[in-house]
DNA sequence: CTATGATATAGATGGATGTCTATGTGTATT
DNA sequence: AATACACATAGACATCCATCTATATCATAG
């Protein structure tokens, strides 16, 4: 199993702006102009936010003439989701098998 | 509901050997020396990282004399999976019901 | 009580991150 | 085609982050 795969979701998802913004997007697809509006920063700020989003894959943009619309990958999303409540869950089995643990000190 | 509360676990979990230190522990409790094993970095930075997971809940600490040993804690990682889901997951409304959401451009 | 081993803290440093202003690109309206 | 609007890109900049070396703290063994 891969790590570095969802390291950038993890990633887009730490910061708060983004997490906002994934949250907004999971009541339905959204214009970037309506999601600026939502938000105390420039333009540019949330094109790069956006760029961070779509290029993990969380999120899909279509373009519909000058507008921009952003939803959620359904698949990635889910995907996340599990990989992190697998991860997390106790288990006889790390998913890094690759690394030897043995209990104790 | 707060997003504020989950950014610091969230940002734990995207630096890729803390991913790693969460499915180790994932197994069982360890010490800091045997995670220390697992990878290629110095005993400062090792602490650097678990006082980052200690420090957001998600990983607690016990002082076992020389040996600190460290483990999941199950209500956060819960907590956290939980919250991921349901913010990701296709609904009517967002969790950021402060915001006014009108669909279309 | 001294020496050794396990972990934490301090300080330094290079690189990543989030923000801005200024400008470019592309679409639609008139 | 000229203007206005929606979005992207470039460059600058302050801050944060992951790492290191050096050192401190604390527990255990002799």
């Amino acid at each position: 199993m891969q790590y570095k795969q969802y390291i950038p979701i993890i990633k887009a998802l730490s910061d708060e702006t983004r997490l906002k913004i994934v949250d907004m997007l999971s009541c339905g697809e959204l214009c970037a102009c309506k999601i600026l509006e939502a938000f105390n920063i420039t333009q540019p700020t949330l094109s790069y936010h956006m760029k961070i989003l779509t290029g993990c894959g969380l999120v899909v943009g279509n373009r519909d003439g000058a507008w921009m619309h952003y939803s959620i990958n359904e698949t990635k999303s889910t995907e996340l989701t599990q990989f992190l409540s697998t991860l997390v869950t106790e288990k006889s089995e790390c998913i890094c098998n690759d690394i030897n643990l043995q209990q104790g000190a």
